[in-house]
DNA sequence: CGCTGTCAGCGGTAT
DNA sequence: ACCGCTGACAGCGAT
């Protein structure tokens, strides 16, 4: 395998195929175009934080600019190195799952389950005991379920969730929602009317999602692919419902607590798209240690934390004698006064003792009784099972929000009562973590030290910044395992050089929204071109994948600030590029991602296509983006458009000689990212780009990888690379 | 900007 | 019926 890998000009790097580069002739090699100083002006970021600094690598060097990093490849550190498999979703995570000798290994829960809406009936895990535990059949059901298509919706017959997919038009209310999932009251307050196109909407795309995906959640065991679909599905509905709910916001009188989060939670829950409903002690299936959430919702759907609000889920176990409550999982969120300064010790305060039942806010405090979660710690320190931990804390990407980060398993060592800053008791549980598991709290510190000390020691660090300011935000350069001391030279540039305009086909005039676009303006172009909606959230997340995004441009008057142009802001997220065990250089984050993130666009060159049609078979290039591969469509809802990307003409680009952080991510067929083709509106010319944004949530420190894309018609000259991506869906090669 | 108050919400357990 | 380490936002005071 890793054999051929060394014959590559860049080895280990994941290569684009070189002859893909459309069906074309020669071309022998690309003039190389170094930004002039005159060009700068149009690269400027939209803040104006920092000052576009391009420079051939040869110089001479505006004034200002100091030379860029002279990158070289060592010859001895191109050897490959182990095959250190690496597990999409984890740093440094063994895939050994978390075995320990437990006491208490089936635990069944008392209630093990509420009878759900007559539909939702058959995914009782009941029906599925015999098939034991889930775990083996892994392999299996993924390559199953790849194969099988989106939106297929022959498989309704038992279901009786007919595909009734988005009726376009929104027969509102009537009793449809009957025999579904009335179950929860969705009557929000005075919610009336105008709510009639969100919710049917909603409807059928989770039913879309259900009958698509419905082996996928067929079982009490989850594992990695029923997890992450149920989270990727889940944020996507969410992101959409805020899509939705924004829009009659502009309703006068409308109610403006709608909560997203809880809407598609209860949809999730009820429907049974979810894993792992039997609760149980210790590791949970398909939840990787390290692992990060945004909503307490996501917890539950996933089975690591089934209480929407509360700190302590428990449950009753059978003892020898009678049922006794244990503990299975907290979040310790800051909600009391715990303490978490270690990363390996975890002090946690019992719950209660909030005075007032009605109105929380009273002040008033009372002793904390030995009840409920507390008797249940209480009984599992001595027990002595195991305790899943989850950390709750500040995004700092969103300032509103939290982070939930799975921290593993710990064990409760010690307890006592304790006098709170009210002067009534507390309980307090003293938790140890488990040895062997990876780290996860210790990296998040570390992250924050770097980023406070501008002189740090950490290990491996090459270059603070490896844009030297082009950037809004520095690009560390890493290695810690190997002496290679940084990839081949290439100048360092913050987005798209187009070498001539590119004629469009249809003009546009950009909208004239001047205090920038809003959800729900239908007099905005660029919203009306975007089928209606604006394609990103308040905070900037996009609510899904589409053929072609069109973002504001030169052409429209909103403010650089629109909502309308997210991928014109350049990095809002803390990225490094690191040597990789055996795929060269990569890319990954220090702040936890969440799903629909703009990463990144790609920056370079844009090859003239008469010129690509030139080249042969030999041109060599490595850093081509080729926006006329196929893609599975990824980050897309079953039902919604399933389309491929539409690019409105063969967009090749190469960065070889000048890029971004993009060139360095690599593939792989267990993608976290994808790429979106974004049409920014500019009178007579085509401003296409192509922007990056994040599949699901993604903890820190993980590689951030995309699928690099199938040609359609293999030529001869096409030499495929050996896929090292070691996910469980791998190709084995890609182009 | 950061803190605090507000309040509708939900799955779950207890009764 | 009751409980609770939500989450988004409005309103406030400090910087």
């Amino acid at each position: 395998m890793e054999q051929s890998l060394g014959q590559d000009s860049v080895p280990g790097f994941g290569s684009f195929d070189k002859s893909r580069v459309l069906d074309v002739r020669p071309l022998r090699r690309l003039v190389p175009v170094f930004p002039s100083a005159s060009s700068s002006s149009s690269f400027s970021t939209p803040q104006g934080a920092a000052p576009f600094v391009c420079a051939s690598p040869a110089g001479p060097f505006p004034p200002g600019v100091s030379p860029f990093f002279p990158f070289y490849i060592s010859a001895e550190s191109q050897r490959p190195s182990e095959q250190n498999q690496q597990t999409p979703g984890g740093v440094g995570n063994q895939n050994t799952p978390f075995v320990f000798n437990n006491p208490i290994s089936n635990a069944v829960p008392i209630n093990s389950f509420r009878t759900p809406p007559s539909s939702t009936a058959r995914v009782t895990p009941n029906q599925y005991t015999g098939s034991s535990n889930g775990d083996t059949t892994q392999s299996r059901r993924i390559t199953r379920s790849r194969a099988q298509p989106q939106s297929q919706s022959g498989i309704a017959e038992e279901d009786g969730f007919n595909t009734s997919v988005t009726d376009g038009e929104n027969t509102r209310k009537g009793g449809r929602s009957k025999g579904k999932f009335q179950s929860h009251k969705r009557t929000r307050g005075g919610q009336d009317i105008n709510v009639a196109l969100p919710d049917v909407d909603v409807d059928a795309i989770v039913d879309n999602i259900l009958t698509s995906y419905t082996d996928t959640f067929r079982h009490a065991d989850g594992n990695k692919e029923s997890v992450g679909y149920a989270l990727m599905f889940y944020d996507l509905l969410r992101r959409r419902i805020t899509q939705l709910e924004e829009m009659k916001e502009k309703i006068p009188g409308a109610s403006r607590t709608g909560r997203p989060d809880l809407r598609a939670g209860t949809l999730f829950m009820n429907k049974g798209i979810r894993t792992n409903t039997k609760r149980r002690i210790g590791a949970v299936p398909g939840v990787e240690v390290g692992d990060i959430f945004f909503f307490r919702m996501e917890l539950c759907l996933v089975g690591l934390h089934a209480p929407t609000m509360g700190g302590i889920d428990y449950m009753g176990v059978k003892n020898s004698t009678e049922d006794e409550p244990l503990a299975l999982s907290i979040v310790s969120s800051g909600g009391y006064e715990d303490s978490v300064e270690d990363a390996n010790v975890l002090i946690y305060s019992g719950q209660g003792g909030n005075a007032s039942n009605d109105n929380r806010n009273n002040r008033e405090m009372k002793d904390q009784k030995l009840e409920r979660g507390n008797l249940a710690l209480e009984k599992s320190l001595h027990r002595s099972n195991d305790v899943r931990v989850i950390r709750g804390l500040k995004d700092v990407s969103n300032p509103t929000g939290k982070v939930y980060v799975y921290d593993g398993l710990y064990k409760i060592h010690e307890s006592w009562v304790d006098k709170g800053k009210s002067g009534c008791s507390v309980f307090k549980y003293k938790l140890v973590r488990l040895p062997g598991q990876p780290e996860v709290f210790t990296i998040w510190k570390s992250i924050e030290q770097w980023k406070v000390e501008t002189t740090t020691t950490r290990v491996g660090l090459i270059l603070p910044d490896l844009t030297s300011g082009a950037e809004n935000l520095p690009v560390s350069l890493v290695n810690d395992v190997d002496g290679e001391k940084g990839p081949a030279h290439f100048t360092y540039i913050s987005s798209l050089q187009y070498s001539k305009p590119v004629n469009l086909t249809e003009s546009s005039a950009g909208c004239t929204c001047i205090g920038g676009c809003l959800p729900g303006n239908s007099n905005c172009s660029c919203i009306k071109k975007n089928g209606g909606f604006l394609p990103y959230t308040a905070n900037g997340l996009l609510v899904n994948q589409t053929p072609l995004l069109h973002e504001c441009g030169l052409s429209c008057q909103c403010p650089s600030n629109c909502r309308n142009r997210v991928s014109q802001g350049g990095l809002k997220i803390r990225l490094e590029v690191f040597k990789t065990k055996d795929k060269g250089w990569g890319l990954r984050s220090w702040d936890p991602i969440r799903a629909g993130s703009f990463l990144c666009e790609y920056a370079g060159q844009v090859l003239n296509i008469s010129g690509v049609e030139e080249l042969g078979g030999d041109y060599e290039d490595d850093y081509i983006f080729d926006a006329t591969r196929t893609c599975e469509p990824l980050g897309v809802l079953p039902g919604d458009s399933t389309e491929t990307p539409k690019v409105p003409f063969p967009l090749i680009i190469s960065a070889n000689t000048a890029g971004n952080v993009a060139r360095f991510m690599n593939h792989s067929c267990s993608p976290n990212v994808f790429w979106q083709p974004v049409l920014r509106e500019n009178k007579n010319e085509s401003d296409l780009h192509i922007a990056f944004y994040a599949v699901g949530h993604i903890p820190p420190m993980t590689e951030l990888t995309y699928d690099y894309g199938l040609v359609p018609h293999e030529k001869a000259y096409q030499r495929k690379k050996v896929c090292l991506c070691g996910s469980v869906k791998c190709r084995d090669s890609f182009y």
